[in-house]
This record gives structure tokens, C-alpha cells and sequence, in this order.
DNA sequence: CTGCATTTAGAATAAAAATTCCACATTGAC
DNA sequence: GTCAATGTGGAATTTTTATTCTAAATGCAG
């Protein structure tokens, strides 16, 4: 009995909890949940400490340690323990095992990898490809206006979808412009120069985007950028506009570093308009 | 005087034992090194376990916690926790340090520090998390299937959609499944054991990616989950599914782990492919 | 040596933590 | 609805753990 429950390393406890949990009783699926969840919370913490954090009696860790086939809390606690040990042993090796790419040559966790250090490589250029001040300067735009419209299609329009949902959220007035329908160019007509418009596209520049923006200047609407070069035809009609280099593997290029830009965007507006 | 001594982070204070090590009596000495040369014990001992394991007795640990200012041994155990805690921190800190960014204090570029971030430890999370052998039985189950179905709302459609354009670049058969028009549920009733469905949802889920989930499920068609715990009830349906933990800034997730694996499995579903 | 100050060991005490217990609540079967 | 079984909250208890205290030991200046 006591020998098939109870296991001694993190990973087997883990599986255990998960296939457990389902048909626990309310209390004990709880603490299951905020276990897998919260391993760092467990590790550290005392019965008290975790219990309030979980929301539960002191009592309800006990009874789930024992469920389990522990003795009692601090039984389980342990192996919560062995987990960070461990880890902070092997921190060195793995370190080496990402340097090396040595990894198990299989096709796909190639790809990840690569992809991976996409990302991250575009992450460390952003840091120092964006000034600061400009940064500031194109919060006010936005915020200081009415609407703002969001356009970005193919390769961006994740971004600009993403910002239309996270803008909802947060209770700032926006228009995602799409393709959907072909009513771009009309629902855009609507936009006025006390309307901001954030504008964001990469080489090849989508030919929809592009008009868009340059009508919208024409009529004058600020306009707020994000491109990969100078001579995107974006930053000659923006009053603004931001320069992002993408790491690209397998001629895919990450977005990591414009999704990080769209989501400070996106919060620094909320929080200016907020303020006012 | 209280002030100087007793710092909350571990490298200050292992710096400041070192110095300090040298003009302390000889049983004090004796509890530096060990706990320079045996951080783990000391984050997870009990005075007495410790004290064993140094050969000194209990007593003389709290003298050593209170010569460095601390106002016994358990304050000075706190830092050493904190260590474990914050590992993935620590890395980051060093990688800033690394690219020495002196930043400037406005508020805008301070949020994209913490995005970055925030995605630079996610994409740290994901390396160790996900398995590459169950990344290749994924690819096989998408690759071996008619249509893709994408199933993903809120904070993953931009994900979905990403995948949704590049499947189509890549001449992949795919249907991006979305909440315009309200006839989600009638696209993917089309769906057959012959194709797929790659779903993804973190918490909150969304109540209609479950329901479409558990609907094309209980017709048979196999499904790939995207998800962020194993409570998830998208894992309890999926044929397969990936635990991502995205970090989060300011309560904002950040989705360049998540988007990392989607651009992985579609490039590696569209090889596949072309091989048969 | 002698005497004083510092350090130490180990027992005594205090504090904190884990565990048990029991009355009450909830659930599910009949 | 009633009853039994199971689950739960919270106080009481026990156990473990940290801290303090004191007498003895050690080191050191004169």
C-alpha cells in the first residue's frame, strides 16, 4: 500500500497529484491545484504560511500529504525540497547543454531551439534600439487622442489583434482594422485627426497597410509606427515611428520584440489616460 | 550600524561573510565556511541539522546569524531561501548586467524592460519544460491529419492567427476558428477523426474554446492542446498537450513562449509534410 | 601565574510549527 | 426528506525548532 504512494522525487509526486486531484474532494483538489502550481510556495513555506495563501485550513495540508500516503505535511515537504536541490545542482550543466545545442537532435526541439534564441536575440536588440524619450513621446500621441485605430495584416496582425483585446480590457476606445469583409478602407475613412492611428508592418510591406496609412495621413491623423527600416514606406508618412529588428531562423522572423513593444504601448496609454 | 550589516540578498551577504570570516572566533569561522561552501543545507535545515552537519552546536549558529546583524538564525536563513527563490531572476539581473543597460527611469521604458523580461524567462521556462520526444509525437498527429483546425480566443487568437498565416504560406490546409459572426461552432462541426484540432487556452479559459474542444473530441477528432496547467480542461480532452508558463509583468502574461512552440509546430508540421 | 574578557557547550526556556481531534457541515443514496 | 458516510474548519495538543541563559573553558595582557 504505503509502497505504491508516496513517492520520493518531485516529478513521480507531481504525476501523482495530477491523476489524484480529479477525484479528491473539494479542499484536498484545491491544495492539489495551488501545489502544482505554487512547488517554489510549497517548498519554502510553513503548514500556516501555505494554507492562508492557498485559502485553506492548516488541517486540509495535513489530510492532503496523508491522502497521498505521506506521513504527514512536512513528509511531503521534502520532496517539494529534493525539487529546488536538485535544480540548483544541475543549474551549471544545463547552462552547458543550451550553449552546446547539443540537445537530442531531434528535428522539432531543433526548431524550438532555434526559435527560442530568435526570440531571445530580438529581446536583447530591443533594449537598445528603443530611446526612451521617443517611447515617451508616442505614449502621449496615443493616449492624448480619441480612437485609436490599429492596423496590421498578415505577418502583424497578431500584434494589433492582440492590442485591440488587451486596449478592450483595459477600457481605451480602439478599432482593430482587418481584412475581413474589405471594409478596411471604409472603416478607416472614419478616422479624424483628434483619432490616432498605430500602424505596424514589416518587409514586404502588406500594400493594404501602407495605403491605408497614407490616405489616413493625407486627411491628418497622427500616425504612430512600427516597422524594420528607415525606408519603410511607414516611416515616411508616421509622425512617429519605431525601428525593430527581428531575429529571424529558417527565415522566420520572431515577434517577440514587437509583441513586447505593442504590450508597453498598450499599458503605458491605459495608465496615461488613467491619470488624466 | 544595523543598517550596514545584515543585507537581504544573498551575493551581499555571502561577500560580507567572506570579509568578515577572517577576525571571528574560531567556532564562528568554522560556521562560515560551511555556509559558504553548503548554501542548500543552510536554505533548508533546521538549526540542529545544521549544526550537526557543521560539528558546532545550535547556540553557536544564532551567535553567528546575530554577529552579522541578523536578530537570530531564521532571518539569516530567510536570505539564503531567497537564493533558491529567485534563481531565475538572479539570471536575468546578470543578463542585464551583461548588455549594461543604464536605463533612465521613465515609466514607459521601465514597462518594456519588464515585458522583455518577463518574456526572456519565458522563453528560459519553456526550454526546460517541454519534452522533444512529445513534441515529435505532436507533429506526427498534426502532420498526419487533413485539415488543421486552430482553436484559440482572447489572449491566444493572435497565436492561432500567427499560425493560421504562416500554415498558409506554407500551403498547409488549416481553418483559423474565431468568434467573428458567432459560427464557430458550425466550422468546426466539419471536422472529421481525419483531421485535427490544435487548441490553445490559458486561464481564464474561454468557455467556448472548452466547448469546441469537448465537442470535436467526443466526435473523435484527436486534438493538440496549448495550455497552462494540467487542471486545464482542455488537458483532460486533448490527445496530447503542452504545459507552457508564461511570466507575467504587471499582471500582463507574456505570450513569447507560447508563441515560440506555435512558430515550432508549424514549421515542423509543414516539414513533415513534405516529406511523405 | 593571575585576573579579566571573550568564547563556548549544553541545558533550559520560549516560540513556532505540525498534527490530531472533534463538532459541525455537506453530499449522495435510498 | 432522512440517514450514513465523507469532508471540513478551527481549537487543542503535541512535537519540533529556535533562542536564551549560565557555568565552564579558553585566550591573553600584565
Amino acid at each position: 500500500m504505503t509502497t505504491d504512494l508516496a513517492p520520493r522525487d518531485f516529478a513521480a509526486l507531481k504525476a501523482l497529484i495530477i491523476e489524484r486531484a480529479a477525484d479528491m474532494p473539494k479542499r484536498l483538489t484545491q491544495v492539489a491545484t495551488y501545489a502544482v502550481e505554487n512547488p517554489d510556495e510549497v517548498a519554502f513555506g510553513t503548514v500556516a504560511s501555505i494554507a492562508l495563501s492557498a485559502d485553506v485550513q492548516p488541517s486540509t495540508l495535513v489530510r492532503f500529504s496523508q491522502a497521498l500516503g505521506y506521513q504527514g505535511f512536512s513528509d511531503l515537504q521534502d520532496v517539494f525540497r529534493s525539487r529546488l536541490r536538485d535544480r540548483v545542482l544541475n543549474y551549471d550543466e544545463r547552462l552547458e547543454q543550451l550553449r552546446g545545442h547539443a540537445r537530442d537532435g531531434s528535428k522539432a526541439s531543433l526548431l524550438l531551439d532555434g526559435f527560442s534564441d530568435a526570440a531571445t536575440r530580438s529581446l536583447a536588440m530591443l533594449k537598445e534600439k528603443i530611446d526612451s524619450e521617443q517611447l515617451e513621446k508616442a505614449v502621449k500621441t496615443l493616449a492624448g487622442g480619441e480612437t485609436i485605430y490599429l492596423v496590421g495584416l498578415r505577418r502583424s496582425f497578431p500584434i494589433t489583434s492582440y492590442m485591440s483585446y488587451a486596449f478592450g480590457k483595459l477600457g481605451v476606445k480602439n478599432m482593430l482594422i482587418d481584412a475581413v469583409g474589405g471594409l478596411a478602407a471604409e472603416d478607416i475613412s472614419f478616422a479624424t485627426p483628434q483619432d490616432r492611428i498605430l500602424a505596424i508592418s514589416f518587409t514586404p510591406y502588406a500594400s493594404e497597410t501602407i495605403s491605408l496609412a497614407q490616405r489616413a495621413a493625407a486627411r491628418g491623423v497622427p500616425i504612430i509606427a512600427i516597422t524594420d527600416s528607415p525606408f519603410s514606406p511607414l516611416a515616411s508618412v508616421a509622425s512617429l515611428w519605431f525601428e525593430i529588428q527581428e531575429a529571424n531562423f529558417e527565415g522566420f522572423r520572431s515577434m517577440a520584440a514587437t509583441l513586447s513593444l505593442a504590450m508597453t504601448l498598450t499599458v503605458a496609454v491605459a495608465e496615461q489616460r488613467k491619470q488624466v
